[in-house]
DNA sequence: GCCAACGTTGGC
DNA sequence: GCCAACGTTGGC
């Protein structure tokens, strides 16, 4: 089982609006980045974990934790034209882009920071904290994801 | 295949 | 709103 930090801004889609979704679980759609496809459709798997991280806000931190409920399966934004994401090259035959789906675990009382996390010494080689990184989705080690936890409050 | 221009992300 | 970093596009 792996562990991983996907991203969201909270005024598109936050851990609140999960947490009243049906089921409270979503299709975590709307990739469009191929590194970050390719991880999707290869290396997520059923009963993995994830961070569910805030971006692009006032204060970016993790809000909870997700279990991913479903291995990748086409995105069906990619081929609804009404979509933003709607993508005229991605077939039902050939499909290009993936998603998967995504329950609540737990929603935390409050966020850990990323200021937080950049002061952790145990974090310094997280993904989510190098320099430039701006993928939506980033693998966590099993360290890191225990070290996190035991940050929350 | 190179590379400049442009677009996007996301912290600050 | 600014800017760094990086991905993508498209001319050549």
């Amino acid at each position: 089982m792996a562990y991983w930090l996907m991203k969201s801004e909270p005024t598109v889609f936050g851990i609140d609006h999960l947490a009243g979704a049906p089921r409270q679980t979503t299709s975590w759609d709307g990739v469009r980045n191929y590194q970050v496809r390719n991880m999707l459709r290869d290396d997520v798997r059923q009963g993995d974990q994830a961070f569910f991280y805030h971006s692009g806000c006032a204060v970016p931190g993790i809000a909870g934790i997700v279990n991913i409920v479903s291995a990748a399966h086409p995105d069906a934004t990619a081929f609804d034209p009404s979509s933003e994401y709607y993508d005229a090259k991605s077939t039902f035959a050939e499909p290009i882009w993936y998603s998967v789906d995504v329950q609540l675990a737990q929603r935390f009382a409050t966020l850990v920071t990323l200021p937080q996390l950049r002061g952790e010494k145990a974090l310094k080689s997280m993904k989510l904290l190098q320099r430039g990184n701006r993928l939506s989705i980033t693998p966590v080690r099993a360290a890191e994801w225990v070290h996190i936890l035991a940050l929350v409050p």
